[in-house]
DNA sequence: ACGAAAAAGCCATCCGCAAGGATTGTTTTG
DNA sequence: CAAAACAATCCTTGCGGATGGCTTTTTCGT
């Protein structure tokens, strides 16, 4: 395989770049096709390397996939965190409405739901990438500990309403599959949202805010 | 291909035998190796049949797939109005908690999100079962209606809210690749039904109850 | 400082295999 | 005997992976 992490300046560089781009390709595919029509050959094509290349970033299909998950796992907390710096004082609402648009209902997550569902059956899959799961999950707690707060104070309400949230959005993407009334996937996401926003309110200090972005290849 | 339908008795009941088996094979097969690995070998041989049998009733690997989403969604709504005649004393709260328990976190959901997620990248497949999937929403929300009421007797929000209650439980389904703590999802359920169930209470009066289980093959 | 060996990036080609499907029987049923 | 149910075999295609050769970059002895 590669040496990405040792191998000096340009070398490294270029390689970090190829496999960014590949990976990137990897989740139009995955998006476009489907784990299942998800081939070496048309991954390659769309990053615009020869198959041997990308053979050579990563040795087996399993790796491709586990360092596109990775990948998106990490696009998907990043996403969380920066764009909240920026917007501080919007309402919960908008915050909730905010992580269904431009999180949840994304191509990019449609990408993950496709490898995360191939790991249901895919056990050597699943234990490759259950850490980095398990991580993101905390991550995505920790998160939504310092994004919100329970009006009753109690920070474990805030996770499991959140982690509830996120449950029930994920269900509403694939019932696109059986709903072709988009308006009404909007009127759930809006009846949702009257329900646990009373609950919750946005934090304002950031006392305990952690960076939970680690450090990886792709 | 077959003449389930037209061809005379005995081999007409013996076609529709096997169908059934083939497709209990398919949906155990989906639910053990996922929808990319199910293969017509596999699906032949679970079954008890030769690659040829197969091909005589289902002519192509799509029609399997379209049969076997079929009796999946049959058996979908057959499970939930055939119990509830049964049960019809019992609260809101375990109502709710056996939806979750004996239709959706079950192996033959799972064998049925299979699916639904590759319907969503194979348009072929996707426009072949999108009637029965449109039905099977209408059906859905029928039955919700014939089970439960709205506190303020809005028909409406019984559908919305059974309609989230699926999607929120279809999400939890998927969440259990990331969270090996099988209890957070009991409790996440719980807190789910807290919520929901006081603006539900059940139905009592039968009036405009309909038989929305369709004849079909297999 | 430099030039050759070593290593990394990259590509074209080949291989074994299993997939879905087509063909051609053989047996069972009407 | 005709049609349906079933089986055995073959065909084509595309997969993941392996191999070998060709550039570009890095390393290192001198």
């Amino acid at each position: 395989m590669n040496n990405a992490e040792t191998a000096p300046n340009k070398q490294r560089i270029k390689s970090q770049r190829a496999q960014a781009a590949i990976c990137d390709a990897a989740i139009a595919c995955l998006y476009a096709v489907g784990y299942g029509d998800t081939t070496l050959n048309k991954v390659a094509t769309m990053a615009g390397f020869s198959k041997g290349a990308l053979q050579h970033h990563f040795a087996s299909k399993e790796d491709l996939i586990a360092a596109t998950a990775d990948r998106l796992l990490q696009r998907s907390v990043a996403g969380v965190t920066t764009t909240k710096a920026q917007q501080r004082f919007e309402s919960v609402d908008a915050s909730l409405r905010r992580s269904w648009e431009k999180l949840i209902n994304t191509a990019a997550y449609r990408a993950l739901l496709e490898i995360l569902n191939a790991a249901r059956a895919d056990k050597a899959l699943q234990t490759r990438i259950s850490d980095n799961l398990l991580q993101w999950g905390r991550a995505l707690d920790q998160n939504a500990i310092d994004t919100y707060e329970a009006v009753d104070g109690n920070d474990e309400d805030v996770k499991a309403l959140m982690n509830m949230t996120r449950s029930f959005m994920r269900g509403l993407v694939i019932q696109e599959r059986y709903t072709n009334d988009a308006d009404e996937t909007s009127k759930h996401i809006e009846r949702w949202i009257d329900m646990i926003a009373p609950q919750l309110r946005m934090r304002e200090s950031d006392e305990n805010r952690t960076d939970y972005v680690k450090h990886q290849k792709c």
